[in-house]
RNA sequence: CGAGUCGGUCAGACGAUCGCUUCGCCCCGGCCUUGGCUGCGGCGGGGAGGAAAGUCCGGGCUCCAUAGGGCAGGGUGCCAGGUAACGCCUGGGGGGCGCGAGCCUACGGAAAGUGCAACAGAAAGGAUACCGCCUGGCCGCUCACGCGGUCCGGUAAGGGUGAAAUGGUGCGGUAAGAGCGCACCGCGCGGCUGGCAACAGGCGCGGCGAUGGUAAACCCCACUCGGAGCAAGACCAAAUAGGAAUCCAUACGCUGCGGCCCGCAGUGGAUUCGGGUAGGUCGCUACAGGCAGGCGGCGACGCCUGUCGCAGAUGAAUGGUCGUCCACGACAGAACCCGGCUUAUCGACCGACUCACUUC
RNA sequence: CGGGGCGUAGCGCAGUCUGGUAGCGCACCACACUGGGGGUGUGGUGGUCGUAGGUUCAAAUCCUGCCGUCCCGA
């Protein structure tokens, strides 16, 4: 994995262009999210954008992960994951919601769950797009 | 060497690589009239804690008047000092614990007033005679000593109740007893000596039926506290515009202002309908600052000199992966800042000291 | 981040200001009425008063520290 890692910082950058930054943004992903993946541990739900890549928001509530601590090592394996997944079309903003007990998970089983999910729901994405281009 | 006390320091290390944020410099581009704003990239520097936590105190800062007077209310509570300030810290005193080094301590006033004390007990506050004990009178029994009953008194030594019963111990004294008398201790009062003081020591006096407990009960005394909080507050864009209805009012009103009155400043206000916002910039980190040395002080700390620049995010940065090593890594993440307190915590190391044992 | 409230029986609540006995409703158990159930009646069981200290003779109650939970403020 990171061992064979390339140094295309273009790719693997994650600054604020990758970020949902306001309240609006938000909304935008809540009220009309296209597709969803579903875990135990956590809830990912997508909308296309008309940006030049995906960009995602995070959701991990005090009530479900009580110590600071654990939330930002949430929140951060979560960016690490997505600085390293693929950035292909169709781009999407991504809202990721942390569920009760995520914090009992380890940095391995946490970042292979955050894989998994995340791969299930760019082809739900896809399938919703060509579906889509169908029907019209 | 074992057991222990006190104070302090650290908070996995190193390397590779991919990122995030901020600052400086440079290159290119855009806006723009001589300089600034902004975008991409490169190089270099900085990037969580001892508790960042709980929000229990104290300040700074901002707005309300420059935070002013009184009432009400809150806080603190042995003494002296330190400090911007404190409920913190230091030193000292009293009390308690420990063999000791040391540790703990809301520790002003109950002879200003009010209140409270269930149950038990004779009596629970300027109270009391239930059982006892004792003198005497009367009655009964008895030869008598005496015993029993009853009555008027005396008595707080003994029993019993209670958390608590009106100083304690001893000797004398007495009908039995009692601070009734004496000694010591305790308590109170008045000088004296030492100490800034809290307080300590010693002397004299008082016989102690006066002055019990509770103030984390009201309260009294002393000192102290105005209110809100960075979602404070300021600015930019937009907006509150403009509007409709009802009610109150033309000032002893209403608002700023959290309880009231005064005072100050400002001025029409309340409710409903309708309509609208929740973007950005600043505040935002350089100070009661860290480190080193010197001087003053028992110490907390203060003064002087030199030196360092040490997070500033805003869906919110300090991380991922791999390798090596070891004692295999606890509690845990800044959100305006600082001083404390409290709570959580794997361990490692340093210094001072105490006790016990052994050896020289 | 700041400002408040609440923890008492299985559940919902009183009692806390003013300290001595923890009480009410539902639920539960037993018995009676009934052939049985339901219902009604009678009696009863059940509480470390969130937790750890302190004050007091005595603490659910007063004071202090923790823990949990809920609400409010853009």
């Amino acid at each position: 994995m990171s061992g064979t890692a390339q140094p295309r910082s273009s790719q693997y950058s994650f600054g604020k262009a990758s970020r949902l930054l306001t309240a609006r943004d938000y909304s935008r992903v809540f009220d009309g999210a296209e597709a969803r993946a579903s875990h135990k541990h956590v809830l990912l739900l997508a909308k296309q954008n008309d940006q030049p890549g995906h960009r995602l928001g995070l959701v991990v509530a005090k009530k479900n992960v009580r110590l600071a601590v654990q939330r930002n090592r949430v929140k951060r394996l979560a960016r690490e994951m997505f600085r390293q997944a693929d950035a292909e079309p169709p781009f999407m903003d991504v809202v990721l919601l942390a569920r009760r007990g995520i914090d009992q998970l380890d940095n391995a089983e946490l970042s292979s769950i955050l894989r998994g999910q995340w791969r299930k729901l760019a082809r739900r994405v896809s399938e919703a797009d060509t579906s889509e281009s169908r029907g019209r």
